[in-house]
DNA sequence: ATCGTGAATTCCGATATCCTGAATTTATCT
DNA sequence: AGATAAATTCAGGATATCGGAATTCACGAT
């Protein structure tokens, strides 16, 4: 079985706390860069402040915002101001179409949306957390853990979140558990006898109800994107108000999710996640 | 009058044939990487390949992988190939306020969309291209030169791109003909005299109708977003069935597009897509 | 199933690049 | 306008980078 540490390296690519987030490289530095842009102000950061919060002196940052700019990553602003420019997000919307899901998805997203009159979510599992990959918008508002698209949540969290955790393969699943129990409880969900009946729950049934919505007023059902080999790589859901999903409704709504799941399942034949990550990693992370 | 050259320093972020494209700095070489990889399948790519489409050797490629791989932008799928990471596109997808126009335009885009039952896109012009920075699908599937968010097509291919070029200030406006004419000769577009009759009546009428559409069967109507001094910022443009386009329906979209062009101009005051690149970039573009 | 080819990764020395500090220009605030 | 603070440029020393060679690894063929 796998331990924590191997599941965790192959997703080692999450901005958690690593402890390594200081290590050097003129490279990730810069990156860096990239993310404090990202993170800051939308009309942009002044040069002197993105040096502190990178940890570099001024000079530096500056010829290293220079390279960015050449290369339309970043801009400056009216006022000096760095903030990320055009190309950013341009290479950025590709980036999500890794295996085009998010392209295949669209219109099931479109065509839910239109049926159900409800926010509808897809969402996709990276390392121990689902992220918001797509979403289309319904007449209600609605809260949501999951936010806005990038939004990430934790496995576990959520009907979409948990019908994904419910579908992986057995040891992946459980350390997954483990690792995210303490953050599940942070966000004060259940304790974890409660996560594994709801778990249990989801998988035997084959979706997840509102009983896990721990928002009061609002509810959802969630339904996993299954691949070849039956393991979750996605998740269709849907938020809406708690009324709207009564004993009538529920069911229709379930089944329509899940009619698009399996239409959705079928289109990604070549859809592989399976990450391996270079035993360096391992030196990198275990010495710290 | 600007010359061409000065044009292209204004927006030198494109990935073109700049032939600087060598020039110096192990960052912009690393960003290159990304841009490769966003070019490439996105099902990821071979070592060897990255290596050489980046003109470096194979462990140079490696190592500055290794780091875009450690900071979420770049990940490895099954078979050792790389790709750009979910990270990537979360990041962007955040900071996604962060470009303004994208998200003021959004709900005009929802209401057209909604009012006209058809394709909506949002294009900005970068450089020599328009770019799309969203887009709302119709219930119609829609063949389009603006492929999905992110694409890019020459200024002057489309409705929506020839309405941005119709509108920007003069001197420009001669100079990107200039340097776009052989590209849109490559794509099987009309001839110069044509263009810049097509421009003339773009101008004087305020829009762009469906006679530059060279897709069979598909038609299509933009209109500029104006700045405060009446250049073109961004089009707003509607893609459709050409018989969706008839006599009787064309002047209602062109009166609703051009409603909402107007007022979304209106929320773009403070919008500055004047971009001051540093004169060194001059000497590196001019000595090569 | 084993072998052979080609790719991916690691290692290491030379060297080009990057970083820190000081000086200059430019913007911002009172 | 003057003063202050930030942004940008400049130069020398330190270091991380680069590419060739060797090794490990993955994959396709026999």
């Amino acid at each position: 079985m796998k331990s924590i540490r191997q599941i965790f390296l192959q997703h080692s690519a999450l901005q958690m706390t690593t402890a390594d987030s200081d290590s050097s490289s003129s490279l990730r530095r810069a990156l860096k860069l990239l993310r404090i842009l990202a993170e800051g102000d939308p009309d942009g950061l002044r040069l002197k402040d993105i040096a502190e919060a990178a940890g570099c002196s001024q000079p530096t940052a500056h010829r290293m915002l220079q390279d960015l700019a050449a290369e339309g990553f970043a801009e400056q602003a009216a006022g000096k101001r760095y903030r990320l420019a055009l190309d950013f997000y341009v290479l950025a919307a590709r980036a999500g179409q890794a295996s085009g899901l998010r392209e295949a998805a669209r219109p099931a997203l479109l065509r839910l949306s239109a049926t159900l009159s409800d926010t509808i979510f897809l969402l996709v599992r990276n390392g121990f957390d689902a992220v918001c990959l797509d979403r289309v918008e319904g007449p209600f508002p609605i809260r949501s853990f999951t936010g806005d698209i990038g939004g990430r949540v934790p496995l576990g969290l959520g009907q979409g979140s948990l019908a994904i955790l419910a579908n992986l393969p057995e040891d992946e699943q459980e350390a997954v558990i483990r690792f995210n129990i303490p953050r599940l409880l942070d966000r004060g969900f259940l304790d974890e006898a409660s996560l594994r009946s709801a778990l249990a729950q989801a998988r035997a049934q084959g979706w997840v109800n509102t009983s896990t919505g721990l928002i009061p007023g609002m509810a959802g059902v969630g339904v996993p994107v299954l691949d070849a080999q039956g393991r979750a790589v996605a998740a269709l859901s849907v938020g809406t108000l708690a009324e709207r999903l009564n004993a009538d409704r529920l069911p229709h709504v379930v089944k329509i999710l899940q009619g698009e799941a399996k239409a959705l399942a079928g289109k990604l034949n070549p859809f592989d996640v399976a990450l391996r990550y270079p035993s360096r990693s391992l030196s990198t992370i275990g010495g710290s």
